[in-house]
DNA sequence: CCTACATCCTCTAGCGACTAGAGGTGCAAG
DNA sequence: CTTGCACCTCTAGTCGCTAGAGGATGTAGG
């Protein structure tokens, strides 16, 4: 079979060279073979592995969680609790995310609202971040 | 007027000590007067100040921008047309990260659900991190 | 075979917005 | 006077990359 370069190895996972290199020293992705001239070359299972990668980073999953479930990915008969663990921890997250975002929309609504595109002494984007109390929702 | 320490505006700002230090080095806050030990020593306006800092902080506004709402804020002449933009920019950010982490929550939802509790090899959270094209939204 | 050029290599430093720690000084209460 | 907390400066670390320097390798055309 032939050799994969870490050029090809990119563009057929979508993850950046530097990006490779760097997964590589912090080890979430073990060092390849090298060619005579010292060059990485990549197997199919590696593409597989870096695709695993960066679908997870693109679903916000931190480093140490990928590393996690890389591990669960290379040994099938475990069970698969952990994963689910990590997965739900992920979600709990993401709904909190959500909806601290969609209070600060509320109030960045309000702010830009209420701005009569006056001078700013009468701007209520100003105003409202200088007092909190002026808030929608003050809970944060 | 009594001087207000670090650990008092801090206390009253609800922005950490070394936060405020580093806000003086980087130029957001101005280096305020020093007590005879070098201590150093804030006004009511300071206090203010942090405030509006941490509030900004808090709606995801970054730095350089808090840096031109303070300019504008200490400028009440001036159009608020500027404080209007950054506050328009911050809310359309705003509104495409809520719909990614929308399609995010109905991935993991997804992948959480599929989950049968076995093992490994029977579980989807590892299988749609594998296999992108098992995504409910496919489009990220 | 030579040259040009893309791609690869390692290494270090930088990003944003802090946070942690070392090692030392100031200050107020008991 | 001593205890102990809060303050001081400075450097380095966090996370997940990204950028750049300076050099080696691989490949295609002449």
């Amino acid at each position: 079979m032939k050799k994969i370069t870490i050029g090809e190895a990119s563009r057929q996972s979508g993850v950046k060279v530097p990006t490779i290199r760097y997964y590589e020293g912090i080890g979430l992705l073990s060092a390849p073979s090298r060619s005579e001239g010292n060059q990485r070359s990549y197997e199919p299972a590696d593409i597989s592995r870096l695709v695993f990668i960066r679908h997870a980073r693109e679903l916000g999953f931190e480093v140490d969680a990928i590393r996690t479930l890389l591990i669960l990915q290379d040994d099938p008969n475990q069970s698969c609790a952990s994963a689910d663990a990590i997965a739900k921890a992920r979600l709990i997250d993401v709904e909190q995310r959500i909806r601290s975002l969609m209070a600060l929309k509320v109030e960045l609504e309000a702010m830009v609202a209420g701005c009569g595109h006056g001078r700013v002494d009468q701007c209520r984007v100003i105003e409202v971040l200088a007092d909190h109390g002026q808030c929608a929702h003050s809970h944060h």
